[in-house]
DNA sequence: ATATTATTTATCCAGTCGTATCAATTTAGA
DNA sequence: TCTAAATTGATACGACTGGATAAATAATAT
């Protein structure tokens, strides 16, 4: 009976639990859907995790593992790399996982809207060290060259991420307006060169990482 | 008694209800929750707006109606300018808008991860003829320089107002992890010169539009 | 002042929610 | 095979949901 394929009622939860969350929410998610969607009775959800926001956390640890298992794949290769081609390379990974599981980023969304207890628990665990992280490198990639260096590392952070995975955060408006599916592989590739070249500085102006002012311009200093 | 200051229960409801909307989503809020913040019996709701769709669609169709005002308050000087300054323009009120009632966005975020008759509602009603204006206007400021011109327009679309509104989305968040309230004036400003030097294309790169010399001025003809 | 309408309030209802309980069943160890 | 533990299933409970109803009150017109 057993194929070894199939996956035991816990998996089937957590599987089930990633979609209904992704789509609807924490509130707007009720634990008998997501046991139907698994094929189990409801009363097991008590059983394998504890509560409705037991099941929800493990949902998010287990799809923040797999972005960091995405975004680190080529970690070993980094170091034959120029800084360039390694923001290239995360910056990639990070698109097509955020094409693959846009399930994190809406979560993330619905929960960062109000302050909760979740919101903390996940600022906490995930978002403050990831971030902080990502925000240094982005730094080091100004001081590198890679990116405009006229701009706040935070600022700059925001608008890379947003435009990475704003386009499948909002895939089904996209499907209903303008009938384009955005996890199509050539829009998926469309859309990582697209970011690339709207957020990398362009390669010919770049600079060396140490010494002299910014070859392209200051012009822009106000804009208000 | 009167002070002529004070809002009636529709317009109380209709406040309350952004707000909510705004934090938790349609699932996530209920028309209790809106009458008590609004400080009215649960029972005029029914009264006023026929059922919480129908408040959420007011709602709804209220912060759109203050985001055209917001982006078009300019529109009558759009002919002095160049269309480098139109985009600055209608990009830094857009972003002003963004800052000041994060609710638009943080609703239509809500509806936009899963589908729905609401979604079908919103795409059709405001979506979709937004969306396809600004994408429009999006190709037209390629075609004049303001924007570079390898990247589709629907992706530097999404880009552009992804960059724009992220940060205020995701506002709770950033205070929760760095202490840092992106709502202050000067976070705003900061935003907003961030977002221009990183999706226009630097100002002296811009290339003339395709056939005569004029590039700066205001040779251009609509925004349809 | 009276009649009519507009608005608000107080309950009620059926359905769904998360969760707790406990019996039924399956699995694993001896 | 027998027993104990692990797991699943069925059911119940109180809280809350959106919506409906009709009585109570306020406002307006005549």
């Amino acid at each position: 009976m057993e194929t070894g394929l199939e996956l035991d009622t816990r998996s089937k939860l957590l599987k089930a639990a990633v979609v209904q969350f992704g789509k609807f929410g924490f509130a707007g998610t009720s634990v008998r859907k997501i046991a139907d969607d698994a094929g189990v009775n409801h009363g097991s959800i008590k059983y394998h995790y504890s509560s409705k926001d037991d099941l929800w956390r493990a949902a998010v640890a287990y799809l923040y593992g797999l972005l960091d298992e995405a975004v680190h794949k080529d970690e070993a290769e980094w170091k034959n790399m120029s800084p360039r081609e390694q923001i290239i390379n995360s910056a990639t990974n990070y698109i097509r996982f955020s094409a693959k599981h846009p399930e994190l980023s809406r979560i993330v969304f619905f929960e960062t809207m109000h302050e909760s207890e979740r919101l903390e628990w996940l600022t906490e665990n995930f978002i403050r060290p990831y971030t902080s992280r990502a925000i240094a490198r982005v730094a080091l990639a100004q001081e590198q060259g890679v990116y405009v260096d006229d701009v706040p590392a935070m600022n700059l952070h925001y608008v890379n991420i947003a435009a990475a995975k704003n386009i499948f955060l909002m895939a089904p408006e996209i499907k209903r307006a303008f009938d384009i599916d955005v996890f199509d592989d050539d829009q998926i590739e469309q859309h990582i060169d697209a970011v690339l070249k709207l957020t990398m500085r362009p390669e010919n102006a770049e600079e060396k990482p140490s010494s002299d002012g910014t070859g392209t311009d200051k012009n822009f200093s106000n804009v208000t």
